[in-house]
DNA sequence: ATGGTTGTCGTACAA
């Protein structure tokens, strides 16, 4: 079961990049974030002469996020974070099979220090009680998506450049590091340990180009989870491409169901 | 050089 995330940056400009992976990459299950899509225009459609299905949860101009899957969705999909008040949509949860996905497109929060700054350590405090919850009632769970955070300075170019910038700092680290320590694993991290894999470019200065990205696209795996992971990770044609999402997809291959 | 680009909307704002 080959399990992606992606954050495509508006599905209505990068529909075709996402059938044409769909294609190439042939994954079971991909998350998406950033569709930018009020639910009445998500193309589910088109998804559907591909053999996918879909669930969404979107709103107009921001955030937005989606599940796409050729394996039939075995739940009602959970489209909020359980007693915290969020007007942005930025979670889907869903069973597909016996595996439990809860796709995150985790907040920006713009700079250190401001308003959305604290915003987006109160969400993920919020997703962490969640994540919580949904462990205990699903051991086999995948938590993916846009987390907006590298998680230590192997997963950035030049982490002097972005000591304790938005993205690196530590309470974000520390953030991510209270899910992890839930009992979830960072699959990308499993197989390789090397510095110069990323996820994310900014689209100026051609960062793209001179390597000078972030790896903030991100697949945890539960304990359970863990041991059935065989591969896990980064595929940069998507970026490559005429007008691609400033994201590229992220992926992990699980054994058996 | 505190620089630049993209998406949505039709102007600033978010990333």
């Amino acid at each position: 079961m080959k399990i992606a995330s992606w954050n495509v940056n508006s599905l209505n400009v990068r529909l075709p990049h996402l059938l044409q992976w769909l294609q190439d990459a042939g994954p079971d299950v991909v998350a998406l974030q950033e569709t930018k899509l009020e639910d009445s225009r998500f193309p589910d459609a088109a998804l559907a002469e591909l053999g996918y299905r879909s669930v969404f949860c979107g709103q107009k101009t921001y955030n937005g996020v989606a599940l796409v899957s050729r394996i039939p969705f075995a739940s009602e999909c959970v489209t909020a974070i359980p007693d915290f008040d969020d007007p942005q949509k930025r979670v889907l949860a869903a069973t597909v099979g016996e595996v439990r996905i809860v796709d995150l497109y985790v907040v920006n929060g713009e700079k250190v220090g401001s308003e959305k700054f604290s915003y987006k350590l109160r969400w993920l405090e919020a997703v962490r009680e969640w994540l919580r919850e949904e462990l205990r009632q699903h051991p086999n769970l995948i938590v993916l998506g846009d987390f907006n955070i590298a998680p230590d300075d192997r997963d950035v170019h030049d982490p002097k450049r972005w000591r304790e910038k938005i993205l690196c700092s530590t309470p974000e680290r520390e953030a991510l590091r209270g899910l992890l320590d839930l009992g979830l694993h960072d699959s990308f991290r499993l197989f390789n340990d090397e510095p110069g894999h990323h996820s994310w470019w900014d689209y100026r200065l051609n960062a793209f180009e001179r390597g000078w990205g972030l790896r903030i696209d991100l697949v945890l795996v539960s304990q359970a989870l863990r041991a059935r992971t065989v591969a896990a990770g980064i595929d940069t044609t998507p970026r490559t491409r005429e007008r691609p999402s400033d994201h590229t997809p992220v992926w992990v291959e699980i054994a058996g169901g």
